[in-house]
DNA sequence: GGATGAATTGCTAGCGCTAACATATACGTC
DNA sequence: GACGTATATGTTAGCGCTAGCAATTCATCC
């Protein structure tokens, strides 16, 4: 098939056709596409009007190449499924759209090899900036970000040394705050539900905070239960009834993050069981979705819009060179959510 | 603060630098470093070591501009924050990951002037295709489209002519076929609950088939009711009650999409009504959420992940000018799926 | 041994645009 | 009316890479 057959032989437009159409330099007509430098008003709309005529669009390749700017930000998250990464692209865009910069995403589905490759794609495209996920990268990752003369903000974790910059929470400390709130609550037989991924960094040092603080009170973790794929719903009702039949005595679930927590919600009412007087619950995130659900889930909000807002400003104003006072090290407070499945 | 500051005056890498370090000319660096060309496999060692050395990253700013080749397809959508588009995006990636494509994403917002300024800032980027959600685009978008020689498939609508291919469902015909469904089941007395969205005109023509064969059986939305902005589910529950209030008689109601239709089912059941002896109910997208509800929402299945892989199919086969039998106009099938909430 | 062709490597000329500088034009000023 | 000072436009030289061809090397053959 052929397509946008109406123009004959359809040699790519550029700045010279514009240039001959209304008359004036290239140079001119480029200084108009850019609003910058001064052009008379006669000559600016003469310029616009040919381009919009002709129906060019200009060839941001060229550009970039000429003036050595890509207002591009590169960010790197492991997934967009999860409802926790639309929200910091949220953060991220609302920044961003004051500045002349752009986000371009990239997803690595949780694997380390994925980001390294991801990130070496996008650096060849010679970004304004990078965003990325976690503290954790492989070698070669962390060269190349190193490498590159570029603002490099790690978001969504401080618990460990970042490259350049870093926004997000202490999950060791959510984890713990975690710990310390069921404990003063009472509950004395604590079960964990997760997901099977090593990788997963964040989940991980949750886990180890929470487990520290637990110890701390003389609680352990009694019994734990872990899924990879389907939804997450359907998998937090099953792991609850697999671990409740297997240790009926537990009498608080964490969970690694709301939507197995709100599937574990749901099997409970279902069931008939007491929530938060015979068993409580919480989960991780504090994603909006929870608070359509019968009962409110406890919580713990990780701050995700003000991460993607705070590591865009970051990189905003790193790369517009105002750094004055610029915080470069963010920890974001993680706020405990008590909902109505957590005994106060 | 200063950034990468172990290397000294860092003036960035090029092909030169790994010419020189490999001691062979930038062609055959370039030749090694994109796998083209017969290179013997002493040099290609060379300059690969040298590469990896120096940490160098081809420019594909450059190289693009060079080739008049760029790997990437716009991929231009109105929201990731809804459950439907990410599923799109799990197609494309699965098709493209074997090409040399990429995805790149843009969003809308369900703006007609946001897409058309999101489309004008990656057509200058000149991929090699665009995939774009709706038949319906401002005019000036519309001639970008077309002025353009690039693959273009607009997704998930086929009632209307596309520019040049596309790829989806009839949502006039989804709207018809679950008033069939209601009509066929006995309900009598209709509500439609949706957004308040005069842009989003596939959930228009959803309403528009729906209530033209309706219409037919001699039935009619009798109350309708709608919504903007905040949780959906939340939405969902208060839009629900509000309905109900009002018309108590109602005996069906039809959501728009799955999660107001979740918070419309949640409702009820609190309630304790009869669902779906006394009130049916139906969403619709199919999302996986569903599953792990305490009775599985009757809804339709848009075939999301399947219209993401067949746009890309038939942009890959386009820009490798493979189009031997390619179908350019592909309408699938919307799946009904009973659930628990629709009597059959 | 020198011709032959294939495999390998190098050279040249842009791709379309913009930074930096050079030039032209307008507008006051005394 | 010569002169400075803005304002407006044009010219030149690349940005870093790759297509297309030219040149070189090497093995092979009669």
């Amino acid at each position: 098939m052929t397509r946008g057959s109406q123009d004959q032989a359809k040699r790519p437009l550029t700045l010279r056709d514009v240039s001959e159409a209304s008359g004036v330099s290239e140079m001119t007509v480029s200084r108009v596409l850019r609003n910058r430098g001064d052009v008379s008003a006669a000559t600016r709309k003469k310029v616009l009007a040919a381009a919009k005529t002709l129906g060019y669009v200009p060839n941001k390749i060229a550009g970039a190449l000429a003036s050595q700017r890509v207002n591009l930000v590169a960010v790197i998250i492991p997934s967009m499924s999860n409802m926790v990464f639309p929200d910091v692209m949220t953060g991220i865009s609302e920044v961003l759209d004051n500045t002349p910069l752009q986000p371009v995403v990239g997803l690595t589905n949780y694997l380390p090899e994925k980001e390294e490759s991801v990130l070496y794609e996008m650096l060849s495209w010679r970004p304004s900036g990078v965003i990325i996920a976690g503290l954790e990268h492989t070698d070669a990752a962390r060269a190349m970000l190193r490498g590159v003369d570029i603002p490099v903000v790690e978001i969504m974790d401080v618990d460990g040394t970042p490259i350049d910059a870093m926004v997000g929470i202490s999950h060791r400390r959510a984890g713990r705050m975690m710990a310390q709130a069921i404990a003063k609550a009472g509950y004395e037989h604590i079960g964990f539900l997760g997901t099977k991924m090593p990788l997963d960094h964040r989940a991980r040092k949750r886990f180890e905070g929470f487990t520290e603080a637990l110890a701390k009170e003389g609680l352990e973790v009694e019994d734990q239960e872990f899924y990879e794929g389907g939804s997450a719903l359907v998998k937090g009702r099953e792991m609850t009834e697999t671990i409740l039949n297997r240790s009926p005595d537990l009498d608080f679930l964490y969970y690694s993050n709301d939507m197995i927590g709100a599937g574990g919600l749901l099997y409970c009412l279902d069931k008939g069981i007491d929530v938060p007087g015979q068993i409580g619950l919480a989960g991780f995130n504090g994603v909006e979705l929870l608070q359509g659900l019968p009962k409110l889930l406890a919580t713990m909000d990780a701050g995700r819009i003000e991460t993607g807002r705070k590591a865009a400003e970051i990189v905003a104003r790193m790369a517009a060179g105002d750094v004055e006072g610029l915080q470069t090290r963010v920890e974001l407070t993680p706020k405990l959510q008590y909902g109505e499945t957590l005994r106060r």
